[in-house]
DNA sequence: ACGTATTAGTTGGTTTTGTAACTAACAACA
DNA sequence: TGTTGTTAGTTACAAAACCAACTAATACGT
């Protein structure tokens, strides 16, 4: 029985090397232009799509650990991409929002990103790609 | 332009969450159970699956770089699920290949793999997973 | 007001990964 | 044979991720 087992078809491990393909070109990109790490952009591209938010809310957006966004808004912050403001009815809450070159940044890398995603998505058909993310959105919800 | 860029159709993002969502269970079940770590799994699934080859081959099939392979062979040697035979006519390749132990282990973790593929699948019907399969595998392969 | 519990965010120490340099075995060709 | 080049796999060190304990600010019950 275990012979006829084909990881080709077990969706964790497809996803994940699906994932990793398809995160290398746009990570050369942020890493050699920029010096970020994965991390780092997503909570760059949270601030930049929806406005100033705490640490927080990036955390339940984009079910990372709080330490990782401790230490990727640490990295913003030395860059000058983003500023944080302690909230004046809770000092603990700090808004944090993209500073002139962190929105440059960001508005630099949401047109690399919209190239790339693009040239992923010439490989599939309309349908295909409507499929797809359904699916992606409804496992990763999961 | 930038605002209407959105993060849940970036397919890099929503592929790394998907995977990882969707790898969790699955990792729940090799970690507590035998203490085991992705890559090694990974390993201990190719020789499970295809029989004795070297570490050179699983590196190229499961396209992980050699010194991943390299350690997590040595802890599946360790925990004596796997034997490395240095090849005769060229002793720089060793076949590795599964003890009784390591097979049985590989036995116990087909099925929870194939249990747990059944329990997402569970979300799609035939053809969602016919389309997500063939887009994962061609994203795998660019 | 005071002690206890929560909450936002940070820090420290360990584990895991990534990268580059290394060793050992072989090949090829003068 | 000896020199140079390649290849399989390992090791060492640096970068990054993980987890648990921590700090500071607030809330809440008494």
């Amino acid at each position: 029985m275990p012979e006829d087992f084909d990881l080709s078809r077990f969706l964790p491990y497809v996803l994940n090397q699906a994932a990793e393909a398809s995160s290398a070109g746009f990570q050369t990109y942020y890493r050699q232009r920029y010096g970020m790490l994965r991390t780092e952009w997503r909570v760059l591209f949270h601030l930049g799509r929806y406005g100033g938010m705490t640490a927080k809310e990036i955390c339940a957006r984009a079910s990372m650990h709080k330490t990782k966004i401790s230490r990727a808004v640490l990295a913003l912050e030395t860059k000058r991409y983003l500023l944080r403001a302690p909230q004046e009815q809770d000092r603990r809450h700090e808004t944090l929002s993209l500073t002139r070159q962190g929105q440059a940044v960001y508005a630099d890398l949401v047109q690399a990103a919209e190239a790339y995603d693009a040239s992923l998505s010439a490989h599939f058909s309309q349908q295909e790609r409507e499929v797809l993310n359904r699916c992606l959105e409804k496992i990763a919800k999961l």
